[in-house]
DNA sequence: TTTCAGGTTCCAAATAATGAAACCAAGTTT
DNA sequence: AAACTTGGTTTCATTATTTGGAACCTGAAA
């Protein structure tokens, strides 16, 4: 549930109040926030304070509850367009989500996560709100087991252990060794799947979008339903999935380094 | 440019600089924050370490760039989620969208500029940072204007205070004065039209949602090219869109007061 | 009236932030 | 190759800020 280990100084701990509120997922009370955070009650005071005239929380004085504030929506617009894949794989979503006629999703590894950071839904009316921002977890979905599969053994040990490993299905991976052995098949073969692992009746494709030099930047999946898709077809998808990711990899690797000195 | 005044505290002092780096919409290097940022070597490079440390910042190696970091996507999720008027407007604007036909917009009021919080495009796949979180002038666009126009004095004078009056086309209104006398006649009329004070080719009429006490929560609008769309075509939508925001209000009221004591 | 819990403010001590200056590492120029 | 630059990082004594226990409000309930 925490997150964040060196609390370096005041700007530290008062944004990890900030990700506290935000957790809740819904505008909290102070003393629904002073138990959790093991602050005493004047210096989270102080910290709510700051927080909410800096307006990275906003207070409701009717109902005096904290809430996440507007001014992370106006950074978190600079943060996604210049700083996730999303802008860059913008195209390649677009098409694969258009070819197949399934939900495309983009994620990101954000400390041991997955941070979904673009999506492309079926044809839907959309049922969810924008996934985008949204975290999940590593271990049981395809884009997170894709990532994982290439990380650095000393970052996959620390995301290993950040990992919950509750068991959403009869399917779910739920030891580290399981989850390593898993992560070796995926290395080996180039893309992951999530064989219900997350939810029953769910399975999805994910590719790895990996940088030249072999770093992981983030990956792609195709879902889809066991209902609707078969396990061949659902395979049949790896090479538009894996293809699409290596067109990402390509467009990102010459984003990146694009002024080459003449 | 600048934005928030009362920098309290060492918190303020670092979410400065984080405003100022994603302000420049690109990665940069630590020479280019300093003589902006108007601080001290010393003192900026800590707050870029800190904040990098705290993943609110991302640091590029090979690059020596700093640019905003995904942990600001995480809490911008809740934020939006949680605190816009997206959530509560979202079927409004989808109906809209819809019977129109055309581009809508959903605003909210932040430090006298406009924020984007949701679109709809006119036939396009919806695209949550790209467009929402985007920032926008008040004094220019029909979404801004609606708002002003219900904003208390004190708060109107410190919002037009920070308007730019930058001439954008022919139309634009270039002073308080004229800003003022036009904020009185939308106030008496119900809605704001934009008619080609932005851009010229673009006019779009818009709607404030109002609280029950008659606080501006934010606005819609409805965007049309002057190509496609005739003047009276364009009054004519403000039956629609004002009965739009007017829905979008109830369920707000409806929303932010749920639990009645028993 | 009393009690109580949720909030807010005080203030001396402890701590963390400050920033001028020194330093380092790559280039560039002379 | 020695002498400058430019861009970034570290030091450290000084100073200002943060800290948090405790006292204090304030509105609601008993």
């Amino acid at each position: 549930m925490q997150g964040r280990e060196a609390s370096d100084g005041t700007v530290g701990r008062t944004l990890a109040v900030l990700d506290l509120v935000a957790g809740f997922g819904r505008p909290v009370r102070f003393a629904e926030i002073l138990p959790v955070a093991g602050l005493p009650k004047a210096t989270l005071y102080r910290f709510l304070q700051a927080l909410t005239h800096q307006d990275m929380l906003a207070f409701d004085d009717d109902r005096q509850t904290y809430a996440p504030g507007m001014r992370l929506v106006r950074l978190a617009h600079s943060a996604w367009a210049q700083s996730s894949l999303a802008p860059i794989a913008r195209e390649v979503l677009d098409e694969l989500a258009e070819t197949l006629g399934q939900t495309v999703h983009l994620a990101q590894l954000d400390n041991g996560a997955v941070l979904y950071v673009d999506k492309r839904n079926a044809r839907q009316p959309v049922e969810m709100f924008s996934q985008s921002g949204k975290v999940g977890p590593a271990y049981c979905t395809g884009v997170g087991k894709a990532m994982l599969a290439h990380l650095p053994e000393d970052r996959l040990a620390a995301a290993i252990d950040r990992q919950s490993f509750h068991a959403h299905t009869p399917n779910t991976l739920t030891t580290p060794d399981a989850l390593r052995a898993e992560l070796a098949v995926i290395r080996q073969r180039g893309y992951a799947l999530d064989d219900e692992e997350h939810e029953t009746g769910i399975a999805c494709i994910a590719a790895p979008i990996l940088s030249g030099s072999g770093r992981i930047l983030g990956a792609i999946s195709v879902t889809t339903t066991t209902a609707t898709t078969s396990r061949p077809a659902l395979l049949a998808l790896a090479a538009p999935v894996t293809q699409a990711a290596a067109r990402i990899a390509a467009t990102a690797e010459a984003w990146r380094f694009p002024e080459i000195k003449s």
